[in-house]
Order: C-alpha cells, then structure tokens, then sequence
DNA sequence: CGTGCAATTGCATTCGAATGCGATGCACCG
DNA sequence: CGGTGCATCGCATTCGAATGCAATTGCACG
C-alpha cells in the first residue's frame, strides 16, 4: 500500500536503476545485471533477491544504457518508400512480426519522396541499428556509405546488378513473362502496359519482363502509360490507352493490382466494355483486393510470408557474422488464374 | 584515395567516435559535441576544423549515447494489434510521417494476439521511448505500468471510459447511427449486422452504435454475425445471414469496409440477389477499396490524416510537459455515399 | 591602453549496464 | 586434512556523448 504511493510519487522522480537495485538487495550492481542475462552465472538465491528487489522498484534494464555497452542495439532499420501502392503495408507487418521473434525491434523509415533517402540514411546510421532492410533503392554511394559503416544491408524486390549485395525479390520478369505468354496464347493481339512511377525500379522490372516475351512473340505497337500505383491512376490510365489507340486493345497489362481494378472499372463503367469478354486485364502482387470476386484478376502473387522470412534470416545471419558473402534470393511469384485467363486455363 | 582504403579497412575496426574526431581535429571532445548539436555556441572555425575531421573519419553522433545521457531517445512506440484490417497500415504510415516532421523514430510493435501485450509492454518499457501510440486496448493495470514509469501515452480509437488518459477517436456510434438512420428512412426494416472479432474494442462500438439506433426507430429481430475483418469472413458472414434467418434482410451493416465487399460478393455470387436492389450493404473505415466501382460502398470515413495528426501532436505535447492532463479528442467521420444510400440521398 | 562583458572552449563528471579479472566459497577427491 | 576445480560474486573500467562550471579568448568601449 504504502509502496504504491511510494511507486507512484517515484515516478516523477526517476526510474531504478540497477544500482537501486543492488542496493535495495545489497548486493552488486553486477550481479543485478547478470540476473538479467541469459547465459551470464547467478546462484538462485541471488535471483531471488534481485528479483524481488527489482520487482518492488519497477525495474527493468535500460535498453539504451545496455546497447550503448554492448554495440548491438537489437534494432533493425526498414526503409519503405511511401507509395501508394497497397502492397507494402503486408510486408512491413511481416517483417516486424519475424524479427520480434528472434527479440529485435523495428525502427520504421518511410520516404516522402526518394531524393529524402541521404537524410534517411543518415537518421538510420545514427540510431546504430544492427542491420537495415530496405524496399527503396540506394545509390551505389549510399550503399557505399552504409557498407564502409559496416552495417548488414538486405534489398527488398530490388536488387543492384554487378554489386555484391544481398537481396530477397520476387522475380518480377518472370511473372510478367508468364502473363503474357497466357494472353498471347489464348489469343490476344493488341496490348498496352500501365506502368508504375518512372523511379519505381519494381515497375521497370514489370515492364521490362512485358515487353521482352511481347517482343519475342512479336507484337509490337504496345502502348504504354504510366500511373502511380493508385486506384485512380489506373481509371485515367484506361482511359488514356483507349483515347491513345482510339480503342481498347485486347489486353492491358497493369503493374500492380490495384491499377488493374482501376482499368477494369474504366473500362466498364465509362466505355461499356466487358471484361475479360472484351478486354482482358491483368495485374500483379496478388494482393486482397485481386480476389474480390467483381473483378476476380488474374494475377501473379509474391510469397510475401516466405520472402519476409528470407530477408529477416538473411540479415540476421549477417549480424551475427559481418564476413558472409553476399547473396541474392530470388523467388518465383505464384500464378494466380483469374477471369481474364479463363481460355488459357485450357492450356494446362 | 590511401582515405578510401583507410575507411575501408577501419571499418571493421571500429565506428569513429567524437574523441576520435576531436583527436584529428586537435580540440576537445566537448567542441565536438557542441558542434552537432543544434543551439550549442561554436565559432565558425571551430565548426569548420570539426566538420572537416569529422567527414575524413565517417563520424556520425551516436544516437544511442545521446540518448542515454539527455534522457531521449527520440524514439516512439507505436503498438499495433495485428488485424486482418485493412484500414491500419496507412494509419501506420502517416504516424511514422508526422513523428518524422519532429525528428522522432517509430519503433514498431505489432501484437501477434491481444494476451501479447504484456510482454510486448515490457518491451516498450525497456527501449526508454519518449511516449505510446496504441491502437491495441490495455487493461488498467497495464496503463497504470506506463503511467508509474512516466511514459506519455495516446490511444488511437479506442479510450477508457472514466479513466484520465489521452486518446483521439472516431466516433464509431455515431458513424454507425448515421448509416443505420440513412437506411431506415430510405424504407429498410430488416437487418443484420456483421460484427468484428469479440476482443475489438471498435467494433463493439459500432455494433453497439447500430443497435442503439435500430432500437431508436423501433426494429427488432436483428441478426448478429461474427467475422474477422477480412474478405473471407464477410463472405461467410452473409452465407450465415440468410441461412439463419432464412432469406436476406433488407440491409446488412458490416462493422469494416472489407467486410462489406466479402458480403455484396457473397450476395451477388452465391445468392444471384442485386446489391443495393435486394439487398443494402454498409461498411466503415472508408478505405481504398470502398470507392471501387464494382461496390461503390456506401460507408463513414475515418479522418485518417486530421486523427494521426492528432495524435502526434498531441503525444509530443505531453513529451515536453508531462504535467498536461489528459484529454481525449473525438472525430467525426465523414459520411460517404455509395449506391446503398440512392433513395436516401433525396432526404438531404 | 585598460576594463568589462560576452562568446568560446576545455575539464571533469554523468547517464546505466556489461564484463574481464581477481577473490571467495564450496564440493569433492585423494 | 590439504589440494584442486568450478561456480559465484564484486571491483573497476568501459561504451560515446552531453553539460555545468571554470578558464580563456575576443571584442568594444571609455
């Protein structure tokens, strides 16, 4: 009784430290810091006594005090450029979730714009963070810095080529390769892309994988418009392909999911169209939305359990031993027949 | 050039430190301290010599030290209840972005169940964060551990009643008084109500809006369904629905956005019913996919931007005077008409 | 040219916990 | 009963930066 008002007058007083600690159980300030160890030797009386001195002071050790001495914060950086792109979030929850359960905190840095990236970095190498994952792209003297800083790095869906570096993607090419095959197979002629924002390496990747089987199926005339991930860019981007060709090709080719619903929406509503009667559209990172059953898309998703997993084993990995070699993971998306494939669906 | 080498080579020595910098730069380590800090008094030489020797080392404050010393860390928690719900992760986001306007870190704490607080608190407690932002419940006792331990806090749409503490809402009853009114006046007499999981203190709240107001105007009979937040959930809700009461009600309120959708799919698909012909269906939350044609939900919008502004502001209020008493702002949604509402838009 | 005041700078200490090393205790063995 | 080894514990130091106080410098003014 009379501790909690001492408890609660305490408080504006100061928190315990493990010195109070020790002196309240009159023992050393070692031995306090050793019963809060893992493996560190304290006999069982003495936890005892720490323990219920500690207890009646609220005490808990200081985690800045510990990574001050210790050089290892037990927190890890994750750099996520702000899109609108609704993929993210999903990732970033997994991530967190991962590395709790190997007892290390997420310091989160989202970007307001990519040029914020130097200023990040440098908050980010600061706050000594033990390892850093990042879904934005670095330059080579950013990831220069954060190397000779000698922090562990691991690139989410991008990669750098010809730099050794680690990275988890998804590949991103291929999937785009998958997609186009089945539309052509299945009979599409005419095609258009939406792309994403022109500094979104993951949408250059999309494109590209497009663009390579349309080439080597050999159709040509493909008309390309850019949006910004976002719902609404993917209704005027529609519009604009259509306005562009003067007509709706046969296929569009969105680079993300939520465009794709963007343009099917356009499509129908503003041009009447039927789609995948008349139009097919397709998407990319099957995310929620890609399975409501009003436009049912036909998509590719990333494993996102399996490649959170990687990056956070991968970076731990590399904190606990700075001399392993670079190493990039590469997954394969996983297919996922909606409406607008139906007549590929045969093929199988 | 031998610099770059030299950097290289140091960098798995050891990170330069303000002695190292005041070493090379032949002053002491206080000038160098003083020299990055924001109002600290340091002659223009001094600043030049030190920010000369400290760009040839690499030298960055560390932020961990910092922070043991003043007693900030400079670092938030944000606690999150890791839920199926949609709506959180732009919440997440712009937290993190009007911390960041502050020059605060986000340190990222996501609940795997609600039972995983406590250790989770533990956590929070031991990395010294400056203040809270929950978007989990805690208990009292739990409140009262941050409170004897000093640390500012802010719930984020949820609130104790008679408890002093700060909080920023949406008012969940009325959101949901609106949308039930709306319905009711536009000839709707039979309902239903899919709620969210039992532990969510927001969907409690809705649930108990809708049903205030349902008793208002007299209905009865009124089904109550479970879900989880997600697509699937909703889908299920609605099969539930009719199968219970052994037809479709004139409206189902769904306590989430995502929810609605799984319902109105479930209503088109598996039932062939015309939504909102046959059958009414509401969410709330106002998220992305609420404005997708195919749904064109008619749902409340949470103020997202103004709340989190709230929020932070107000977090870092009591940051620099703990003594403010507590306060709890409540937002008005903002009411979005979907196809649902057609009739009722005439009333206005 | 002397005096006074303000702006700089350095010294020494502090924040809170971890840890190498030496000291102590205890059990067990010969 | 003396000796050996291991488990425990305390002492003293360390991590890297901030800051009160004192010392120094610079500058303006009379």
């Amino acid at each position: 009784m009379s501790e909690k008002t001492q408890k609660s007058t305490r408080a504006r007083w100061k928190r315990a430290t493990s010195y109070d600690v020790a002196e309240l159980a009159g023992v050393s300030q070692s031995a306090v810091s050793r019963v809060f160890q893992d493996g560190a030797s304290a006999s069982k009386q003495m936890r005892k006594r720490v323990m219920a001195a500690a207890g009646k002071l609220g005490y808990r050790p200081n985690a800045i005090a510990r990574g001050l001495i210790t050089q290892r914060s037990n927190m890890v950086a994750v750099i996520m450029s702000q899109q609108t792109n609704l993929y993210y979030p999903e990732v970033l929850v997994q991530l967190t979730q991962h590395f709790s359960n190997h007892r290390i905190r997420v310091l989160l840095f989202t970007l307001k714009s990519e040029g914020d990236i130097d200023s990040t970095l440098e908050q980010v190498l600061q706050f000594r963070v033990d390892g850093i994952v990042t879904a934005a792209m670095l330059s080579r003297a950013q990831l220069a810095t954060v190397q000779d800083a000698n922090i562990p790095i691991v690139f989410y869906n991008r990669s750098l080529p010809d730099i050794p570096s680690n990275s988890v993607r998804c590949d991103q090419e291929e999937g785009e390769r998958w997609l186009v095959a089945e539309l052509f197979d299945s009979g599409h002629r005419t095609f258009a892309i939406v792309s994403g924002p022109e500094d979104s390496s993951v949408s250059t990747e999309r494109t590209t994988g497009a663009l390579q089987k349309l080439r080597e199926k050999g159709v040509d005339g493909v008309t390309i418009v850019t949006g910004d991930y976002g719902y609404d860019s993917g209704r005027s981007a529609f519009a604009g392909i259509v306005d562009r060709r003067g007509g709706p090709p046969d296929a569009v080719i969105a680079a993300n999911d939520v465009m794709a619903i963007g343009c099917i929406d356009e499509a129908r509503e503003s041009y009447g169209l039927d789609v995948p009667g008349d139009v097919s559209i397709v998407g990319f990172d099957g995310t929620g939305p890609a399975r409501y059953a009003a436009y049912d898309l036909s998509t590719v998703r990333q494993p996102v359990k399996r490649m959170t997993e990687a990056a956070v084993s991968m970076l731990i990995d590399r904190i606990g031993n700075p001399e392993l070699s670079a190493e990039k993971r590469v997954f394969s998306g996983e297919r996922i027949r909606g409406s607008s494939a139906e007549f590929a669906a045969d093929l199988d």
